[in-house]
DNA sequence: GGAATAGTGTCTTTTAGACACTATTAG
DNA sequence: CTAATAGTGTCTAAAAGACACTATTCC
Protein backbone atom coordinates (compact mmCIF):
# COMPACT_ATOMS: atom_id res chain seq x y z
CA UNK A 1 0.00 0.00 0.00
CA UNK A 2 1.50 2.90 -1.37
CA UNK A 3 1.16 6.59 -0.84
CA UNK A 4 1.34 9.02 -4.17
CA UNK A 5 5.24 10.18 -3.24
CA UNK A 6 6.03 6.36 -2.94
CA UNK A 7 6.36 6.21 0.94
CA UNK A 8 5.47 2.48 2.00
CA UNK A 9 3.06 1.47 5.14
CA UNK A 10 4.88 1.97 8.13
CA UNK A 11 6.55 5.11 7.47
CA UNK A 12 4.65 8.36 7.85
CA UNK A 13 6.04 11.66 7.04
CA UNK A 14 8.37 13.46 9.44
CA UNK A 15 9.95 17.07 10.01
CA UNK A 16 13.83 18.45 9.42
CA UNK A 17 15.29 20.89 10.96
CA UNK A 18 18.41 22.16 11.20
CA UNK A 19 20.44 23.09 14.73
CA UNK A 20 23.89 25.09 14.79
CA UNK A 21 26.50 24.57 17.20
CA UNK A 22 27.85 28.13 16.57
CA UNK A 23 31.41 28.40 18.88
CA UNK A 24 33.84 31.54 19.33
CA UNK A 25 36.78 32.22 22.03
CA UNK A 26 35.42 35.19 24.47
CA UNK A 27 37.13 35.81 27.49
CA UNK A 28 39.29 33.15 27.39
CA UNK A 29 37.35 30.49 27.01
CA UNK A 30 35.73 28.46 24.35
CA UNK A 31 31.79 29.68 24.23
CA UNK A 32 28.62 28.64 22.50
CA UNK A 33 25.89 30.48 21.26
CA UNK A 34 22.30 29.13 23.21
CA UNK A 35 18.94 30.51 23.58
CA UNK A 36 16.55 30.03 26.61
CA UNK A 37 13.40 28.60 24.52
CA UNK A 38 10.73 30.72 24.59
CA UNK A 39 7.79 27.66 24.25
CA UNK A 40 7.33 24.28 25.21
CA UNK A 41 8.77 21.34 25.21
CA UNK A 42 11.51 22.16 27.18
CA UNK A 43 10.20 25.79 28.08
CA UNK A 44 12.88 28.52 29.75
CA UNK A 45 15.72 25.70 29.19
CA UNK A 46 18.86 26.10 27.09
CA UNK A 47 19.33 25.37 23.73
CA UNK A 48 20.81 25.27 20.51
CA UNK A 49 19.44 27.56 17.88
CA UNK A 50 18.05 26.17 14.78
CA UNK A 51 14.72 25.85 13.11
CA UNK A 52 12.71 23.86 10.18
CA UNK A 53 14.40 23.69 6.65
CA UNK A 54 11.77 25.51 4.71
CA UNK A 55 10.26 23.89 1.68
CA UNK A 56 13.01 24.33 -1.68
CA UNK A 57 15.54 24.89 0.95
CA UNK A 58 19.04 23.35 1.08
CA UNK A 59 20.43 22.31 4.02
CA UNK A 60 23.17 24.10 3.90
CA UNK A 61 21.07 27.33 2.72
CA UNK A 62 18.69 26.92 5.78
CA UNK A 63 22.22 26.24 8.18
CA UNK A 64 22.96 30.17 6.82
CA UNK A 65 19.41 31.03 7.40
CA UNK A 66 19.45 30.46 10.89
CA UNK A 67 22.84 31.69 11.64
CA UNK A 68 21.81 34.67 10.28
CA UNK A 69 18.78 34.47 11.93
CA UNK A 70 20.44 34.42 15.44
CA UNK A 71 23.69 36.34 15.25
CA UNK A 72 22.81 38.46 12.27
CA UNK A 73 26.44 37.54 10.51
CA UNK A 74 26.53 36.61 7.06
CA UNK A 75 27.90 32.68 6.84
CA UNK A 76 30.10 33.83 4.24
CA UNK A 77 32.29 35.59 7.62
CA UNK A 78 32.86 31.86 9.21
CA UNK A 79 33.19 28.53 8.37
CA UNK A 80 30.10 26.66 8.44
CA UNK A 81 29.95 22.31 7.74
CA UNK A 82 28.11 19.87 8.05
CA UNK A 83 28.42 18.00 11.50
CA UNK A 84 25.82 15.06 12.21
CA UNK A 85 22.33 13.88 11.61
CA UNK A 86 20.53 13.20 15.01
CA UNK A 87 17.00 10.71 14.71
CA UNK A 88 16.17 8.94 17.70
CA UNK A 89 12.71 8.16 17.72
CA UNK A 90 11.91 9.66 20.89
CA UNK A 91 14.17 12.82 21.03
CA UNK A 92 11.85 15.48 20.23
CA UNK A 93 8.08 14.86 22.12
CA UNK A 94 6.21 16.59 19.07
CA UNK A 95 6.80 14.15 16.65
CA UNK A 96 9.48 11.96 14.54
CA UNK A 97 11.87 14.92 13.99
CA UNK A 98 15.32 14.59 12.38
CA UNK A 99 18.16 17.48 12.78
CA UNK A 100 20.55 18.15 10.90
CA UNK A 101 23.44 19.69 13.20
CA UNK A 102 25.89 22.41 11.92
CA UNK A 103 29.00 23.70 13.37
CA UNK A 104 30.22 27.21 13.09
CA UNK A 105 33.28 29.09 14.50
CA UNK A 106 34.29 32.52 14.05
CA UNK A 107 35.91 35.08 16.08
CA UNK A 108 34.77 36.95 18.95
CA UNK A 109 31.15 37.76 17.56
CA UNK A 110 28.38 40.61 18.14
CA UNK A 111 26.23 39.59 21.03
CA UNK A 112 23.05 38.01 19.35
CA UNK A 113 19.72 39.52 19.10
CA UNK A 114 16.54 37.39 19.71
CA UNK A 115 15.77 35.25 16.41
CA UNK A 116 12.12 34.12 15.53
CA UNK A 117 12.00 31.03 17.98
CA UNK A 118 14.64 32.58 20.88
CA UNK A 119 13.47 34.51 24.09
CA UNK A 120 16.68 34.93 24.68
CA UNK A 121 20.41 34.22 23.08
CA UNK A 122 23.57 34.63 25.29
CA UNK A 123 26.81 33.25 25.36
CA UNK A 124 27.59 30.47 27.13
CA UNK A 125 31.41 28.79 28.40
CA UNK A 126 30.92 25.25 26.75
CA UNK A 127 32.25 23.76 29.77
CA UNK A 128 29.22 24.95 31.49
CA UNK A 129 26.52 24.17 28.71
CA UNK A 130 27.79 20.88 29.02
CA UNK A 131 27.54 20.31 32.28
CA UNK A 132 23.83 21.52 32.37
CA UNK A 133 20.65 19.99 31.26
CA UNK A 134 20.24 21.21 27.69
CA UNK A 135 17.01 21.12 25.70
CA UNK A 136 16.14 18.24 23.77
CA UNK A 137 19.32 16.06 22.62
CA UNK A 138 21.32 19.11 22.06
CA UNK A 139 23.91 18.72 24.92
CA UNK A 140 25.55 15.33 22.59
CA UNK A 141 25.23 17.45 19.79
CA UNK A 142 27.06 20.03 21.17
CA UNK A 143 29.51 17.92 22.63
CA UNK A 144 29.95 16.22 19.24
CA UNK A 145 30.61 19.74 17.69
CA UNK A 146 33.05 20.54 20.36
CA UNK A 147 35.33 17.53 19.27
CA UNK A 148 34.83 18.15 16.29
CA UNK A 149 36.26 21.50 16.79
CA UNK A 150 39.24 20.13 18.60
CA UNK A 151 39.96 17.82 16.01
CA UNK A 152 39.94 20.18 13.53
CA UNK A 153 42.87 22.14 14.76
CA UNK A 154 44.75 19.71 14.24
CA UNK A 155 45.38 18.88 10.69
CA UNK A 156 43.11 21.93 9.31
CA UNK A 157 43.42 25.64 9.49
CA UNK A 158 40.25 26.04 10.86
CA UNK A 159 41.90 27.96 14.03
CA UNK A 160 42.44 30.81 11.90
CA UNK A 161 38.25 31.55 11.78
CA UNK A 162 38.18 32.16 15.01
CA UNK A 163 40.52 35.51 15.29
CA UNK A 164 39.42 38.75 13.82
CA UNK A 165 41.54 39.95 11.43
CA UNK A 166 44.44 41.22 11.26
CA UNK A 167 45.89 38.39 13.96
CA UNK A 168 48.85 37.69 15.38
CA UNK A 169 50.80 34.20 15.91
CA UNK A 170 50.05 35.06 19.68
CA UNK A 171 46.34 35.41 19.16
CA UNK A 172 46.10 32.30 17.26
CA UNK A 173 48.27 30.54 19.96
CA UNK A 174 45.61 31.77 22.38
CA UNK A 175 42.80 29.96 20.03
CA UNK A 176 44.47 26.55 20.45
CA UNK A 177 45.18 27.11 24.02
CA UNK A 178 41.51 27.67 24.59
CA UNK A 179 40.08 24.94 22.04
CA UNK A 180 42.48 22.01 23.67
CA UNK A 181 42.91 23.61 27.61
CA UNK A 182 46.42 22.73 27.27
CA UNK A 183 49.53 25.67 26.91
CA UNK A 184 51.64 25.35 23.98
CA UNK A 185 55.41 26.33 23.91
CA UNK A 186 55.34 29.98 21.93
CA UNK A 187 58.60 29.20 20.17
CA UNK A 188 58.04 25.71 18.87
CA UNK A 189 54.23 27.16 17.87
CA UNK A 190 55.47 30.25 16.00
CA UNK A 191 57.73 28.16 14.16
CA UNK A 192 55.11 25.63 13.07
CA UNK A 193 52.68 27.96 11.89
CA UNK A 194 54.98 30.63 9.94
CA UNK A 195 56.31 27.60 8.02
CA UNK A 196 53.25 26.01 7.51
CA UNK A 197 52.42 26.99 3.50
CA UNK A 198 49.38 29.54 2.55
CA UNK A 199 48.33 29.08 6.43
CA UNK A 200 48.96 33.05 7.46
CA UNK A 201 49.63 35.41 4.88
CA UNK A 202 51.39 38.55 6.74
CA UNK A 203 50.27 42.16 6.12
CA UNK A 204 53.43 43.62 6.76
CA UNK A 205 52.07 45.57 9.90
CA UNK A 206 52.42 44.74 13.40
CA UNK A 207 50.76 45.59 16.86
CA UNK A 208 52.23 46.81 19.84
CA UNK A 209 50.92 44.56 23.13
CA UNK A 210 50.70 46.48 26.16
CA UNK A 211 54.18 45.25 27.20
CA UNK A 212 56.70 43.56 24.86
CA UNK A 213 57.58 43.39 21.05
CA UNK A 214 55.23 44.67 18.32
CA UNK A 215 53.95 41.12 17.02
CA UNK A 216 53.63 40.42 12.89
CA UNK A 217 49.81 41.06 11.79
CA UNK A 218 48.73 38.33 9.09
CA UNK A 219 45.64 37.29 7.61
CA UNK A 220 44.55 33.96 6.51
CA UNK A 221 45.60 31.82 3.72
CA UNK A 222 44.07 30.17 1.18
CA UNK A 223 45.63 26.42 2.97
CA UNK A 224 42.59 24.56 4.58
CA UNK A 225 45.07 21.49 5.37
CA UNK A 226 47.59 21.88 7.77
CA UNK A 227 50.72 19.95 6.87
CA UNK A 228 52.40 18.77 8.99
CA UNK A 229 49.70 18.95 11.41
CA UNK A 230 49.85 20.53 15.23
CA UNK A 231 48.96 17.22 17.32
CA UNK A 232 46.95 17.69 20.74
CA UNK B 1 -0.22 29.98 11.52
CA UNK B 2 1.02 26.85 13.39
CA UNK B 3 0.27 23.09 12.18
CA UNK B 4 -0.17 20.27 15.31
CA UNK B 5 3.19 19.45 15.74
CA UNK B 6 4.88 22.83 15.42
CA UNK B 7 5.69 23.05 11.76
CA UNK B 8 5.09 26.84 10.71
CA UNK B 9 3.30 27.99 7.07
CA UNK B 10 6.68 26.85 4.67
CA UNK B 11 7.26 23.84 5.86
CA UNK B 12 5.69 20.65 4.76
CA UNK B 13 6.19 17.23 5.87
CA UNK B 14 9.37 15.14 4.26
CA UNK B 15 10.60 11.82 4.17
CA UNK B 16 13.78 10.42 5.01
CA UNK B 17 15.78 7.99 3.77
CA UNK B 18 18.88 5.92 4.60
CA UNK B 19 21.46 5.19 1.88
CA UNK B 20 24.55 3.04 2.36
CA UNK B 21 28.35 3.67 0.63
CA UNK B 22 29.53 -0.43 1.04
CA UNK B 23 32.73 -1.05 0.28
CA UNK B 24 35.03 -3.88 0.40
CA UNK B 25 38.30 -4.75 -1.72
CA UNK B 26 38.05 -7.81 -4.31
CA UNK B 27 39.92 -8.74 -7.23
CA UNK B 28 42.57 -6.08 -6.52
CA UNK B 29 40.38 -3.41 -6.47
CA UNK B 30 37.89 -1.29 -4.33
CA UNK B 31 34.57 -2.01 -4.56
CA UNK B 32 30.69 -0.75 -4.30
CA UNK B 33 27.80 -2.46 -3.69
CA UNK B 34 25.45 -0.68 -6.48
CA UNK B 35 21.73 -1.73 -7.29
CA UNK B 36 19.86 -1.88 -10.19
CA UNK B 37 16.86 0.06 -9.73
CA UNK B 38 13.59 -2.00 -10.25
CA UNK B 39 10.97 1.38 -10.12
CA UNK B 40 11.10 4.80 -10.85
CA UNK B 41 12.80 7.31 -10.90
CA UNK B 42 16.05 5.96 -12.50
CA UNK B 43 14.29 2.23 -12.95
CA UNK B 44 17.42 0.12 -15.03
CA UNK B 45 19.76 2.61 -13.02
CA UNK B 46 22.61 2.17 -10.93
CA UNK B 47 22.20 3.20 -7.27
CA UNK B 48 23.35 2.71 -3.69
CA UNK B 49 20.98 0.33 -1.67
CA UNK B 50 19.09 2.56 0.59
CA UNK B 51 15.28 2.66 1.97
CA UNK B 52 13.01 4.53 4.08
CA UNK B 53 13.61 5.18 8.07
CA UNK B 54 10.80 3.68 9.28
CA UNK B 55 8.63 5.22 12.44
CA UNK B 56 10.21 4.29 15.66
CA UNK B 57 13.64 3.22 14.14
CA UNK B 58 16.60 4.94 14.90
CA UNK B 59 19.00 6.00 12.63
CA UNK B 60 22.23 3.46 13.01
CA UNK B 61 18.93 0.98 12.99
CA UNK B 62 17.90 1.75 9.44
CA UNK B 63 20.96 1.51 8.02
CA UNK B 64 21.74 -2.01 10.05
CA UNK B 65 18.51 -3.07 8.68
CA UNK B 66 19.27 -1.97 5.15
CA UNK B 67 22.26 -3.59 5.29
CA UNK B 68 21.81 -6.70 6.61
CA UNK B 69 18.66 -6.69 4.10
CA UNK B 70 20.95 -5.75 0.96
CA UNK B 71 23.90 -8.28 1.87
CA UNK B 72 22.56 -10.38 4.49
CA UNK B 73 25.58 -9.61 6.80
CA UNK B 74 24.92 -8.74 10.45
CA UNK B 75 26.13 -5.27 11.06
CA UNK B 76 27.84 -6.06 14.17
CA UNK B 77 30.49 -7.51 11.99
CA UNK B 78 31.69 -4.74 10.16
CA UNK B 79 32.14 -0.96 10.01
CA UNK B 80 29.41 0.84 10.60
CA UNK B 81 29.17 5.18 10.46
CA UNK B 82 27.59 7.74 9.55
CA UNK B 83 28.67 9.69 6.51
CA UNK B 84 26.92 12.55 6.24
CA UNK B 85 23.72 14.17 4.97
CA UNK B 86 22.40 15.56 1.82
CA UNK B 87 19.05 17.38 1.18
CA UNK B 88 19.34 19.63 -2.16
CA UNK B 89 15.48 20.31 -2.63
CA UNK B 90 15.32 18.68 -6.49
CA UNK B 91 17.58 15.68 -5.41
CA UNK B 92 14.38 13.77 -5.15
CA UNK B 93 11.79 13.99 -8.36
CA UNK B 94 9.20 12.45 -6.29
CA UNK B 95 8.83 15.09 -3.30
CA UNK B 96 11.37 16.40 -0.37
CA UNK B 97 13.51 13.58 0.42
CA UNK B 98 16.70 13.92 3.01
CA UNK B 99 18.93 10.90 2.87
CA UNK B 100 21.25 10.10 5.59
CA UNK B 101 24.27 7.96 3.97
CA UNK B 102 26.44 5.74 5.83
CA UNK B 103 29.90 3.80 5.32
CA UNK B 104 30.17 0.13 5.84
CA UNK B 105 33.54 -1.16 5.21
CA UNK B 106 33.78 -4.71 5.55
CA UNK B 107 35.99 -7.78 4.23
CA UNK B 108 35.31 -9.49 0.86
CA UNK B 109 30.84 -10.13 1.53
CA UNK B 110 29.04 -12.80 0.09
CA UNK B 111 27.45 -11.76 -3.49
CA UNK B 112 24.16 -10.16 -1.94
CA UNK B 113 20.59 -11.02 -3.13
CA UNK B 114 17.82 -8.94 -4.26
CA UNK B 115 16.38 -6.93 -1.36
CA UNK B 116 13.27 -5.68 -0.95
CA UNK B 117 13.88 -2.55 -3.96
CA UNK B 118 16.33 -4.54 -5.56
CA UNK B 119 15.57 -6.03 -8.76
CA UNK B 120 19.90 -6.90 -9.28
CA UNK B 121 22.45 -5.95 -6.48
CA UNK B 122 26.07 -5.91 -7.56
CA UNK B 123 29.70 -5.38 -6.77
CA UNK B 124 31.41 -2.87 -9.13
CA UNK B 125 34.83 -1.46 -9.21
CA UNK B 126 34.32 2.37 -7.56
CA UNK B 127 36.39 3.98 -10.56
CA UNK B 128 34.53 2.82 -12.82
CA UNK B 129 31.09 3.58 -10.86
CA UNK B 130 32.24 7.09 -10.28
CA UNK B 131 32.50 7.15 -13.87
CA UNK B 132 29.31 6.28 -14.90
CA UNK B 133 26.04 8.14 -13.96
CA UNK B 134 24.41 6.75 -10.79
CA UNK B 135 20.66 7.15 -9.95
CA UNK B 136 20.09 10.88 -7.58
CA UNK B 137 23.13 12.19 -6.43
CA UNK B 138 24.66 8.80 -5.47
CA UNK B 139 27.64 9.72 -7.33
CA UNK B 140 28.50 12.59 -5.25
CA UNK B 141 27.59 10.18 -2.18
CA UNK B 142 29.88 7.84 -3.34
CA UNK B 143 32.59 10.18 -3.80
CA UNK B 144 32.45 11.20 0.34
CA UNK B 145 32.64 7.85 1.05
CA UNK B 146 35.44 6.90 -0.54
CA UNK B 147 37.17 9.76 0.59
CA UNK B 148 35.88 9.54 3.94
CA UNK B 149 37.46 5.71 3.80
CA UNK B 150 40.55 6.96 2.08
CA UNK B 151 40.78 9.45 4.69
CA UNK B 152 40.11 7.21 7.98
CA UNK B 153 42.88 4.56 6.86
CA UNK B 154 45.37 7.16 7.75
CA UNK B 155 44.53 7.97 10.99
CA UNK B 156 42.49 5.29 12.44
CA UNK B 157 41.98 1.59 12.69
CA UNK B 158 39.57 0.87 9.94
CA UNK B 159 41.69 -0.75 7.08
CA UNK B 160 41.49 -3.75 9.13
CA UNK B 161 37.57 -4.06 9.33
CA UNK B 162 38.43 -4.69 5.22
CA UNK B 163 39.95 -7.65 6.21
CA UNK B 164 38.49 -11.37 7.25
CA UNK B 165 40.50 -12.62 10.30
CA UNK B 166 42.94 -13.80 10.55
CA UNK B 167 45.01 -11.76 8.51
CA UNK B 168 48.73 -10.93 7.70
CA UNK B 169 50.29 -7.63 7.51
CA UNK B 170 50.57 -8.27 3.87
CA UNK B 171 46.91 -8.24 3.51
CA UNK B 172 46.57 -5.08 5.64
CA UNK B 173 48.92 -3.69 3.16
CA UNK B 174 47.08 -4.79 0.27
CA UNK B 175 44.04 -2.94 1.68
CA UNK B 176 46.17 0.05 2.09
CA UNK B 177 47.50 -0.43 -1.51
CA UNK B 178 44.10 -0.81 -2.87
CA UNK B 179 42.25 2.22 -1.42
CA UNK B 180 44.79 4.41 -1.78
CA UNK B 181 45.89 3.34 -5.19
CA UNK B 182 49.40 3.20 -4.24
CA UNK B 183 52.26 1.18 -3.84
CA UNK B 184 54.04 1.06 0.16
CA UNK B 185 57.08 -0.18 1.44
CA UNK B 186 57.06 -3.59 3.01
CA UNK B 187 59.74 -3.30 5.67
CA UNK B 188 58.17 0.18 6.97
CA UNK B 189 54.73 -0.67 6.44
CA UNK B 190 55.04 -3.84 9.07
CA UNK B 191 57.43 -1.64 11.13
CA UNK B 192 54.63 0.96 11.75
CA UNK B 193 51.22 -1.31 12.20
CA UNK B 194 53.16 -3.63 14.44
CA UNK B 195 54.37 -0.84 16.60
CA UNK B 196 50.94 0.93 17.05
CA UNK B 197 49.74 -0.01 20.44
CA UNK B 198 46.37 -2.45 19.86
CA UNK B 199 46.14 -2.21 16.26
CA UNK B 200 47.32 -5.81 15.13
CA UNK B 201 46.83 -8.73 18.21
CA UNK B 202 48.82 -12.15 16.72
CA UNK B 203 47.26 -15.34 17.01
CA UNK B 204 50.54 -17.08 17.12
CA UNK B 205 49.60 -18.84 13.98
CA UNK B 206 51.29 -18.76 10.29
CA UNK B 207 50.28 -18.52 6.85
CA UNK B 208 52.17 -20.61 4.15
CA UNK B 209 51.92 -18.26 1.03
CA UNK B 210 52.51 -20.25 -2.57
CA UNK B 211 55.87 -19.22 -2.33
CA UNK B 212 58.21 -17.73 0.35
CA UNK B 213 58.82 -17.35 4.26
CA UNK B 214 55.49 -18.08 6.63
CA UNK B 215 53.72 -14.66 7.57
CA UNK B 216 52.33 -14.23 11.23
CA UNK B 217 48.59 -13.89 11.59
CA UNK B 218 46.86 -11.48 13.45
CA UNK B 219 43.19 -10.37 14.75
CA UNK B 220 41.55 -6.77 15.04
CA UNK B 221 42.99 -5.09 18.68
CA UNK B 222 40.97 -2.53 20.37
CA UNK B 223 42.20 0.42 18.98
CA UNK B 224 40.47 2.50 17.14
CA UNK B 225 43.04 5.29 16.18
CA UNK B 226 46.69 4.62 15.07
CA UNK B 227 49.31 6.69 16.58
CA UNK B 228 51.71 7.63 15.12
CA UNK B 229 49.28 8.34 11.75
CA UNK B 230 50.29 6.54 7.99
CA UNK B 231 50.17 9.31 5.98
CA UNK B 232 49.58 8.65 2.33
C1' DG C 1 68.15 48.81 33.38
C1' DG C 2 63.94 45.37 34.24
C1' DA C 3 59.83 43.07 32.69
C1' DA C 4 57.36 41.19 29.24
C1' DT C 5 56.34 39.42 24.75
C1' DA C 6 58.11 38.27 19.76
C1' DG C 7 60.89 35.61 17.27
C1' DT C 8 65.32 32.64 16.08
C1' DG C 9 68.70 29.01 16.93
C1' DT C 10 70.17 24.68 18.72
C1' DC C 11 70.08 20.31 20.58
C1' DT C 12 67.76 15.72 21.38
C1' DT C 13 64.30 12.43 20.34
C1' DT C 14 61.00 10.51 17.27
C1' DT C 15 59.34 9.30 12.92
C1' DA C 16 59.40 8.69 7.79
C1' DG C 17 61.45 6.73 3.90
C1' DA C 18 65.01 4.37 1.34
C1' DC C 19 67.07 0.28 1.16
C1' DA C 20 70.51 -3.36 2.71
C1' DC C 21 70.23 -7.48 4.89
C1' DT C 22 68.58 -11.80 7.17
C1' DA C 23 64.85 -15.63 7.64
C1' DT C 24 61.96 -19.16 5.88
C1' DT C 25 59.47 -21.37 2.67
C1' DA C 26 58.67 -24.08 -2.29
C1' DG C 27 60.59 -26.03 -5.96
C1' DC D 1 70.90 -23.80 -5.26
C1' DT D 2 67.11 -19.82 -6.90
C1' DA D 3 62.88 -17.28 -6.41
C1' DA D 4 59.84 -15.14 -3.60
C1' DT D 5 57.89 -13.22 0.43
C1' DA D 6 58.44 -12.06 5.68
C1' DG D 7 60.65 -9.47 8.72
C1' DT D 8 64.80 -6.68 10.94
C1' DG D 9 68.49 -3.27 10.86
C1' DT D 10 70.60 0.93 9.38
C1' DC D 11 71.13 5.27 7.55
C1' DT D 12 69.35 10.00 6.37
C1' DA D 13 66.06 13.60 6.47
C1' DA D 14 62.28 15.74 8.55
C1' DA D 15 59.71 17.02 12.37
C1' DA D 16 58.61 17.53 17.52
C1' DG D 17 59.72 19.28 21.88
C1' DA D 18 62.73 21.48 25.26
C1' DC D 19 64.81 25.51 25.98
C1' DA D 20 68.72 29.00 25.36
C1' DC D 21 69.18 33.15 23.26
C1' DT D 22 68.27 37.56 20.80
C1' DA D 23 64.92 41.56 19.54
C1' DT D 24 61.87 45.19 20.64
C1' DT D 25 58.81 47.44 23.24
C1' DC D 26 57.01 50.08 27.88
C1' DC D 27 58.06 51.37 32.26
Amino acid sequence: MNMSDGRPAGVSPVSVTVDLVILTVRAGRLQALLIQRGKIPFKGDLALPGGYVRDGEGLDAAAARELFEETTIDAAHLHLEQLRTYGDPDRDPRGRVFTVAYLALGPNLPLPVAGTDAAEARWCPVDEALESDLAFDHGRILADGVERARAKLEYTTVAAAFCPEPFTVADLRHIYEVVWGAKLDPSNFHRKVTRAQDFLVPTGDHRLPDLGRPAALYRRGPATTLTPAILR
